[in-house]
DNA sequence: GCCGAGATTGCAGATCCTGCATTTTTGCGT
DNA sequence: ACGCAAAAATGCAGGATCTGCAATCTCGGC
């Protein structure tokens, strides 16, 4: 019987804080040098000498040496997923979704410094861009988990808590959930993806608001032919 | 000045199709070992000795050894592109995409045998999956550019060929392309996988044209609320 | 202070991946 | 049929990645 709040609670003890102060120090130093030096040529080595720790530590953190080019916004998934649960009935799964999203993006955006080097660093890397996308796709559904419990539909869930981990458990989960509340999420992400990459490239043409707002509109509509677009 | 035919046409000189031969023994090899012995248990020593070849030519075909499992469908995305460009003109760019698929999907089915172990080997590495997912992401600029072809906005644009290969060619080629095209791109294939996955899960109890057709519908919709789904 | 759990570390070794030189195969003109 | 040049395959050396194991160290509670 598994509380939420076992997981939800960062518990910071001393020595859980200095793990995640290690951690965030070797996304740091994996970050820079990458911005520096190129993705290829920055070995663990380098990372875990720059973070202060044993190259033997790093693989305590990470699975591998990419994994921590592609580890973003952990918690930031989770606080969507409370996001969406919590909004009004009055709101469409997408509506919920979509401000959800939104709120998260524009804390981000606060953060800028190390958030625009990662991106940097990702566009430069079509493969792990490529991961990176992947790892969100995993909590895509958990994500579908949630929306399903807004609607109604579903399964008992967990409400907040991740990933349980054994392969068993995700293939379970997915059975237990029905085409819509997958795709609403899967669609949503994915909207949101492309909302995000398409306002990296033109950043002084637009806001990322207004690229974002569109996007969701689109979808709404059912994506209807554009009046034509007679683009720039 | 890049001529279309050069890419499409698949040369099939001798030489030409050894290498296609020797590429499809390197994953028929890597497939099967997989399904067997579990991924992670799979040596590219293994791999190469079991299609016949030196360990150090897999590398000339591969940049690394997960990459011989993400690999899939290369020409598929080629002939749906083609059928979207051909697709008559009184469908939507939407519309025109699912047909396509739609078609691809039915004649996919029929070679079963490899491309079933193929997808319990994905589905059994979460890692190697998201992969494979990012993998077709690339495959969705070109299509991008493709409906933007289609609903005439767009650059001057390159029909049907495949990646240019540079980072700075892929750069240039997001620039020109606006939101719309890019999403339709986007969630057309996301929305194809889900589907698939959705239905992967579920082969008994329904249609894999059935469950298609719902998620185009839903998103030809809107994505509204769900009529109340009792789900079972 | 002492002890148990958890974290870090060093180390050996398997595997992955690359650059380079060599050999074999293929396509083509003579 | 023969030879040549381009392309592919191969062997090998070496660096990088990743894992298991045992020893050490650190934190939190007794």
């Amino acid at each position: 019987m598994q509380s939420v709040d076992e997981k939800v609670a960062p518990e910071d003890s001393w020595r859980e804080r200095k793990k995640q102060a290690t951690r965030a120090a070797l996304v740091e130093a994996a970050v820079r040098l990458a911005a520096e030096h190129g993705v290829e040529n920055v070995t663990v080595d380098a990372i875990s000498e720059t973070a202060g720790v044993s190259p033997r530590t790093f693989f305590n953190y990470f699975d591998s040496r990419d994994e921590v080019f592609v580890m973003v916004g952990a918690e930031s998934s989770a606080r969507v997923r409370r996001a969406v649960l919590d909004a009004p009935h009055e709101h469409t799964a997408l509506e919920a979704l979509r401000d959800a999203m939104a709120l998260e993006l524009s804390e981000i955006e606060q953060q800028q410094e190390l958030w625009q080097l990662h991106a940097d660093v990702l566009r430069r890397s079509p493969d792990l861009l490529s991961r990176s996308i992947g790892a969100h796709m995993a909590d895509e559904i958990v994500l579908a988990e949630v929306i399903a419990a807004r609607i109604g539909a579903g399964s008992p869930l967990f409400s907040g808590d991740r990933r349980t981990g054994s392969e068993a458990e995700a293939e379970r989960r997915r059975r237990a959930l029905g085409l819509y509340p997958r795709l609403v999420a899967a669609v949503g992400v994915t909207a949101c993806r492309v909302a995000v990459e398409h306002w990296c490239v033109r950043q002084d043409e637009t806001t990322f608001t207004e690229v974002f707002r569109e996007a969701f509109e689109h979808l709404a509509a059912g994506l209807p032919e554009p009046p034509a677009t007679p683009r720039r």
